[in-house]
DNA sequence: TACAAAGTACTACGTATCGTAGTAGCTGTC
DNA sequence: GACAGCTACTACGATACGTAGTACTTTGTA
């Protein structure tokens, strides 16, 4: 079962990982108390979304107390470049130098902005070097 | 009517958008045609197709002889420049940077590229300061 | 020990969208 | 006036999402 990416998951299934991946294990309760300040959703709303994400690989849950807890699967952060790559693949043809030149086009960087990035190349480069 | 980022596309709708853009312009058979290495598909099938990508937005059609010629709304570079700040929006949170950070530390780009890049920002740091 | 509370599993339903395509209707040509 | 080529409209199965109810299980407590 191929994994999805981050910006395929609906509104809801995204804000619940936000949370877990926020507060790195949370059962239902918790997460249902996160999501109230913008929706007041059932318990069982709630679970099913965890169970669903779950199903999907997202999370994994285990037994503590009485109830379950849910923890995710992988990191926010490779997540994050799973779907980057899916992104490049698709949206730039898997060309991710286009997709630099969008980006340093197309968004605003301050100066020192641009310095650190330059600076990330940098750092890069050396390593590679070694 | 907000318009869908390129990523949330389905896959035949996507690969004739694509069609689209390279030709520029094209009738339905001219995208039949094209899409006919891949699949076989019915003439009213990929009709339907162009007519959904048009109420979505993406194309519009003209009477040209007696049939309709489709053109893009867009050209795919903006559709590319929407997509990606809906990406770095939803995945990096709006933080262009930590876009950067990932591409730079996961792809895998060789050193020239990398200077590349950086004579991209260089020039981009220049066009900033006047 | 038997019940109540808390929690989970299973099922369902309305809505939306995709891919796929058939059928009906219009228009121009022989 | 029949036929060929096109488009418009409609449909249908599959899938996924958000949402939630109901049924079942477990466990603490009276």
């Amino acid at each position: 079962m191929k994994k999805k990416s981050l910006g395929d998951l609906g509104e809801l299934q995204r804000a619940v990982i936000e949370i877990i991946w926020e507060l790195g294990r949370a059962n239902v309760h918790e997460v249902r108390e996160r999501l109230a300040d913008t929706k007041k959703l059932a318990y069982t709303t709630v679970l099913t979304t965890l169970q669903k994400l779950e199903k999907a690989g997202w999370l994994t849950h285990k037994a503590e107390g009485k109830s379950y807890v849910y923890l995710p699967t992988g990191t926010r952060e490779q997540a994050g470049a799973r779907s980057l790559r899916k992104f490049i693949k698709h949206v730039f043809d898997g060309d991710a130098m286009l997709m630099f030149q969008h980006l340093i086009r197309e968004t605003s960087l301050k100066d020192d902005e641009l310095r650190e990035i330059r600076e990330m190349i940098d750092s890069k480069r050396k390593e590679n070097r070694k």
